[in-house]
RNA sequence: CGCGGGGUAGAGCAGUCUGGUAGCUCGUCGGGCUCAUAACCCGAAGGUCGGUGGUUCAAAUCCGCCCCCCGCCA
């Protein structure tokens, strides 16, 4: 059972931003999630290096394209190592075996009859790599999404034959689930119902970019050249780069995940691009929101762009991860606000589960000899708390499947609520002064521990930090996420596994408090 | 112009398909507890569910019109 899955390649004109690490946490997520469902995970991310854009910029920083593409996709690189991405794939489309891919798609393209000569003119923008359509009628065009002045050209290029897919891609969009969220299909629809035009795959006197073969002058497209990245991203290191292979090695994916912006290049032109190719599609395309920062749109020119790197270094990865996956709809767009950031991380992290684990971890410890208590009758399935984790968990695992990560977290923080309110209710230290009813303190205290350890496995694919400091306090293993894990996480499910005896450390606070000292 | 999404307590959202006393998390206020990370538990205040007209015994939920925000087309 395999199960590929991908984030967009990021173009490498500038640093990573909070939205590039927002979509590749996401990805992190799930592709945890189906490694402790036991599938054998392709988690594929990597960078998109040519185009004029990134010509220009380079020369800009007085650099050669290649180094400057070194440096940033290096800086994606690092950077994802630090979030403890847990990526088995990172592409470059620089890789040479990259470019025989493009190559090899490309002569079956042609094959097909669905390359075409012809002649493109128009204004550009080349921070888009895209002709614009009828800019208005103005003296000096604007982009209106760059708000940078448009370029007049006028070149003979080759044309992919999109229009011929007329009929498929209707088709295929209106398969549920192609789509994700639903919500965006619609939008696809009428952009599709509009008709298809024929879209140029290549460029003349781009140098940086991958030659296309047979047509000297001509470089390829950097939205063609950079889809093909999924593709080549499969190969293994000794593999020869072979079309015919990737069935093999997890294509088709099972998930494109993507910024709601490019949705139209992964639903109409990729798999267009796939058809004619002769090769599977994947099976689902998923666009998620955009972040804005309290309210506003973050950009260079407000000043207000969040970087995820002093993020990371600033409040930790738990804190953040479970700020955009517990409280932003994935899907939806989401506002970063800084207060409600600190105030979910302390209260549902630090406070509802942290402090439950601490706080009965101190008990047992104090009154058990160090160790987790006898479970007596606690151990039963039809114990009030072992119903809550069982609840818990069909909700989670059921979020999860759907990609609703926020429920997943309401689910798993639910049962901490239920144990916290479980222990004020049974006040296990006002048994205990009682002096002969230390039974029941113990099966007390031994159901909100094993409560616990369901927090921690649930809490993996989302936080595997905070997951496995939590087992560790409970002297448990941590759950690898990083790799398959064989069988499944079906087993570790199942209430009473937590045995009685075993030794518990010192009580650890498990999560800090947030406590900024100014705006991030 | 058109198309899509959205407008529900101070904030973020659920509920709308399958009409029936408006719910969750955070924040605020009051109380409880003292095992714990100034933490945990309980309770309260706070909403004319964008507006308006209609259908109905009954509408956040169905229908019509209008307003506002975001996005696509650009």
């Amino acid at each position: 059972m395999s199960y590929t899955l991908t984030t967009p390649l990021y173009y490498v004109n500038d640093r990573a931003h909070l939205g590039s690490a927002y979509t590749t946490l996401a990805c992190d997520a799930l592709a945890r999630f189906q490694r402790l469902k036991g599938k054998q995970v392709v988690f594929i991310t990597g960078c998109d290096e040519h185009g004029q854009k990134i010509q220009r910029t380079a020369e800009a920083a007085g650099l050669t394209p290649q180094a400057h593409c070194d440096a940033v996709s290096e800086g994606y690189r690092q950077l994802w190592q630090r979030w403890q991405i847990s990526n088995d794939r990172f592409i470059r489309t620089t890789d040479p075996r990259h470019r025989q891919l493009v190559a090899q798609f490309f002569a079956r393209v042609e094959a097909s009859g669905d390359v075409v000569e012809g002649r493109q003119q128009g204004w550009y923008c080349v921070a888009c790599e895209e002709f614009k359509d009828d800019p208005h009628e103005a003296q000096d065009p604007e982009c209106p999404v760059h708000r940078k002045p448009l370029e007049w050209r006028d070149e003979r290029n080759l044309f992919f034959r999109l229009s011929r897919y007329q009929g498929q891609i209707e088709q295929l969009i209106r398969r549920p689930g192609f789509i994700a969220p639903a919500s965006r299909q619609k939008e696809v629809e009428n952009f599709v119902a509009q008709g298809l035009r024929d879209f140029s795959i290549s460029r003349v006197d781009l140098p940086w970019g991958i030659p296309v073969p047979g047509h000297s002058g001509h470089t390829f497209y950097v939205w063609f050249d950079a889809l093909l990245g999924y593709l080549t991203a499969l190969l293994q290191t000794d593999d020869p780069v072979d079309l015919e292979l990737l069935a093999q090695r997890g294509w088709p994916a099972q998930l494109h995940v993507i910024g709601k912006d490019i949705l139209r290049f992964h639903a109409v032109y990729w798999p267009a691009m796939l058809m004619s190719a002769g090769l599977p599609l994947p099976e689902r395309v998923f666009g998620h929101g955009f972040l804005t920062r309290e309210g506003q749109k973050m950009g260079k020119s407000l000043g207000n762009v969040l970087d995820p790197e002093a993020l990371l270094e600033r409040c930790g990865s738990d804190a953040v991860r479970w700020y955009l996956l517990r409280d932003i709809p994935f899907g939806e767009d989401g506002d970063f606000q800084q207060q409600r950031f600190t105030d979910l991380v302390n209260n549902d992290l630090a406070n509802t589960i942290g402090n439950l684990l601490n706080r009965t971890s101190s008990m047992a410890r104090k009154w058990f000899g160090d160790a987790v208590p006898p479970a007596g009758s606690a151990r039963q399935p039809d114990h009030p708390l072992a119903q809550a984790a069982q609840q818990a968990s069909d909700q989670a695992l059921a979020a999860l499947e759907e990609l609703n990560f926020r429920g997943a977290a309401e689910a798993l923080l639910q049962l901490a609520i239920q144990a916290n309110g479980y222990l004020n209710e049974r006040a296990p230290w006002a048994l205990k002064k009682q002096g002969d009813q230390d039974a029941a303190v113990a099966a007390d205290l031994y159901a909100v521990l094993e409560a616990c350890r369901w927090i921690a496995v649930l809490l993996t694919p989302l936080l595997p930090d905070l997951a496995a400091r939590m087992q560790a306090q409970l002297d448990q293993p941590p759950l690898a996420s990083f790799i398959t894990l064989p069988g499944g996480w079906g087993h570790l499910l199942r209430w009473g596994l937590l045995e009685p005896g075993l030794a518990l450390p010192t009580p650890q606070p498990v999560m800090q408090r947030l406590e900024l000292d100014g705006p991030l």
